[in-house]
DNA sequence: CACTTGACCTGTCCGC
DNA sequence: TGCGGACAGGTCAAGT
């Protein structure tokens, strides 16, 4: 799915675009999209106005006018696109050749807004979700409880970074850098591109990682998120932003999705390896166990 | 408790 | 062309 980077570019086109408007109607395809009674939505959703939109890790949060709130996580394929009948981006804008293209088989909630634009929430293999609960509860879900800091935080310092992953000693690097519950944020991407980066092979344990790696890792993790966000997120399959725009961090990848390819910084050939049951891109000269 | 694996879905790509 | 299998940006429940 979108991973941290873009979720963040989601949220950000959002906030430009709905934050204001008021909602008139919102209906799903079926109640695994959105499992809300219908008397909640009815009472919480409809009529209701957008008062924020913020991120958590990968979940995206739509404040409402009700103090209540709507906890969109899109998995692996989910999109959240914007869709207004009037051309609002300029000519050859791709959010104009959606216009009558949406809702499709993919689309599982539509949110429509009294000046008539709308919001599709589209998801391709129906992993993502949408729960809309009262603002204060939304600290008090499973996933906001375990989840780990983000690391994008100005706060958030090395020193942290490196004794997160201590509760996890035992397991791969690969496998502690994906889970949410020591950092915030990171998938399979940026694990990769940010492994490389620090110049660790994603299958080394935890335990062997030393304090200068961490260190190295923490930077790139940082690096790394801060230049796909720069570059609007990555488009490996089907993420599109709010507008319905592509991300162009694939361009700039170094790793990930290159097997086969010339290491950027050796030549040597990048090769696809499997580490935490997870596809796995690495340059196997310079990145060892 | 820490860790690994399979399940959840649909679509695409690759080899036969 | 068709078909089977592997695989895809994430997380959970169930297993060891």
């Amino acid at each position: 799915m979108p991973e941290l980077p873009e979720v963040e570019t989601v949220k950000r086109g959002l906030l430009k675009l709905i934050v204001g408007k008021k909602i008139q109607i919102a209906s799903s395809d079926t109640a695994r999209s959105f499992p809300n009674a219908p008397a909640d939505v009815q009472q919480f959703l409809v009529n209701a106005s957008i008062t924020d939109v913020r991120r958590r890790a990968k979940v995206l949060l739509i404040d409402l006018s009700t103090d209540y709130t709507l906890v969109i996580h899109l998995k692996m394929t989910g999109q959240l696109v914007f869709v207004d009948v009037r051309s609002r981006f300029g000519a050859g804008h791709p959010n104009d050749s959606l216009v009558g293209t949406l809702p499709d088989k993919s689309t599982r909630v539509i949110i429509k807004f009294t000046d008539d634009s709308h919001l599709y929430f589209n998801d391709q293999r129906k992993f993502g979700w949408v729960r809309l609960m009262p603002t204060i509860e939304v600290p008090n879900i499973d996933f906001m409880k375990r989840v780990g800091p983000e690391p994008l935080e100005p706060d958030f310092t090395a020193a942290e970074f490196a004794e997160r992953f201590k509760r996890r000693a035992r397991t791969t690097i690969k496998a502690a850098i994906l889970d949410q519950s020591v950092i915030a944020g990171v998938g399979n991407i940026y694990a990769d591109e940010s492994l490389w980066g620090a110049k660790i092979h994603p299958a080394r344990l935890v335990g062997t990682i030393t304090n200068a790696e961490f260190k190295k890792l923490y930077t790139e993790v940082r690096a790394v998120m801060n230049l796909s966000i720069e570059k609007g997120g990555s488009t490996n399959r089907n993420y599109v932003n709010a507008e319905g725009k592509k991300g162009s961090y694939m361009d700039f990848a170094r790793v990930f999705r290159r097997e086969g390819l010339a290491c950027p910084r050796c030549g040597t050939e990048i090769i696809k390896i499997r580490v935490a049951g997870r596809g796995t891109h690495i340059c196997p000269k310079e990145q060892t166990l």
